[in-house]
DNA sequence: GCCTAGGTCCCGTAC
DNA sequence: GTACGGGGCCTAGGC
């Protein structure tokens, strides 16, 4: 496709708020958090009507290249290539296209109001975990949930039938030492606030990994194998395995 | 678009390994690590080579549903609609689009060899501050840079004159509370391996906030204001802001 | 605007 | 394979 028909055309697309796929060959050259340039290949260009801008190998899940939404998008025909340079001036950063081939250019005006409806969220799971408290313990009384407390952001957090501060750090997935330090972080900055020696700290996961256990029970804290809803065991994960496939 | 001569058209490219994108209106299901699900609307539907399956939304930068490579795509009409299955075996996935309008179907075989070339990173950080030490002190001699010690993972790991050793910590952004928490583990764990007392840890960023720098020095750990090579200083961002719009 | 923490995080790397 | 940590992370929620 000739630079400047192209051009036309993107810029009409673009005035029209349409999403736009160009299939070219490019470089691209970034320069904004840190510094990128990749060399001429063939990419994806996706343009939102936001102002975000995708540049995709044929490969991989995630963008090459991209400018987040609010950037502002300028072409022009300079030589043997039509540059497109993209700035955001919130994040001033500036990415610069140059395609010496373009393939082909789609565009649509897209509408979309629809919502994803996500289940099996950390959230999800210390909802969970304080309407059905004796997931954790028969003696564990929660008393807040998801919550900036003035300790900090407690995943749940409650008492026993002793009057003793328990705390609940959830993890969707294996808990790493991260988690260990995170959960140690909470138990001490709860301590300090209370002026109390004894704050019981529980990891909720469906995992944990060896060096992680062997740091919190060094700090005196504990365990609980427990998996977010809707999301399988690893039991049940390799059942399914075997039925599908 | 007709459904059929769509689903042709799709497995046709498919079957050419090419990338594909398809405008359409549809609902999508996923299961797996989670459970989602969005009802009707238009979107873009990206079908790349290796398996990787995308599903953009008009807005945003994030895929509202994906699946990673090597995931397997089948197809059927279904009543009023096109259902594109992907399943990944590897990950126990499957998410389903069900495409009841087909506006548009584009594909073409794209070829990429070259790979990104970034400077800035967290990499670059260590490898500055390991061959120019004076940027954290006059009295640090580097020993090892982003080297996976018997101590765990260390950005830059030396000693002073007095032969205490001395860990550093680099962000390429702010340094949070989670940065302090992850250097005192470090220090912890080389105080305990070399059964010493005496560990001197530094967080070089460029920025830290208030209450992670409150912990660093409730910690007896110390602040370096430090930016990585190529990365724009506070200031000269907001000069640069000035200067640019 | 900053700070905090999760994510179907993704991704590379070392073990 | 698991585990650990970075990322131009992105994104949402508080303040």
């Amino acid at each position: 496709m000739e630079l400047y028909p192209a051009m036309d055309e993107i810029n009409n697309a673009l005035k029209k708020n349409h999403i736009i796929v160009i299939f070219s060959n490019c470089n691209v050259e970034y320069s904004g958090r840190a510094q990128s340039f990749i060399a001429k290949g063939d990419r994806m260009i996706i343009m939102k009507h936001d102002g975000t801008i995708l540049v995709h190998k044929p490969d991989g899940r995630t963008p090459v290249n991209w400018m987040p939404n609010k950037s502002i998008i300028e072409i022009k025909v300079e030589n043997d290539s039509l540059e497109i340079t993209c700035t955001n001036s919130k994040t001033s950063e500036v990415m610069i296209i140059r395609a010496f081939n373009i393939y082909s250019i789609t565009s649509a005006p897209l509408v979309d109001n629809e919502q994803l409806r996500l289940l099996g969220t950390e959230k999800d799971m210390s909802d969970m975990l304080y309407s059905t408290p004796s997931l954790i313990s028969e003696d564990f009384t929660p008393v807040s949930r998801e919550e900036q407390t003035k300790y900090g952001f407690l995943d749940v957090f409650g008492h026993n039938s002793k009057g003793e501060l328990v705390i609940v750090e959830c993890k969707r997935y294996t808990a790493g030492l991260d988690s260990v330090t995170q959960l140690r972080r909470y138990v001490e900055r709860v301590k300090k606030s209370k002026g109390i020696t004894k704050v019981q700290g529980i990891i909720a996961a469906p995992n944990i990994s060896q060096n992680a256990l062997k740091m919190l029970t060094d700090w005196g804290f504990s365990y609980k194998n427990i998996s977010p809803p809707y999301r399988f065991s690893k039991e049940e994960e390799k059942q399914a395995k075997i039925n599908e496939f």
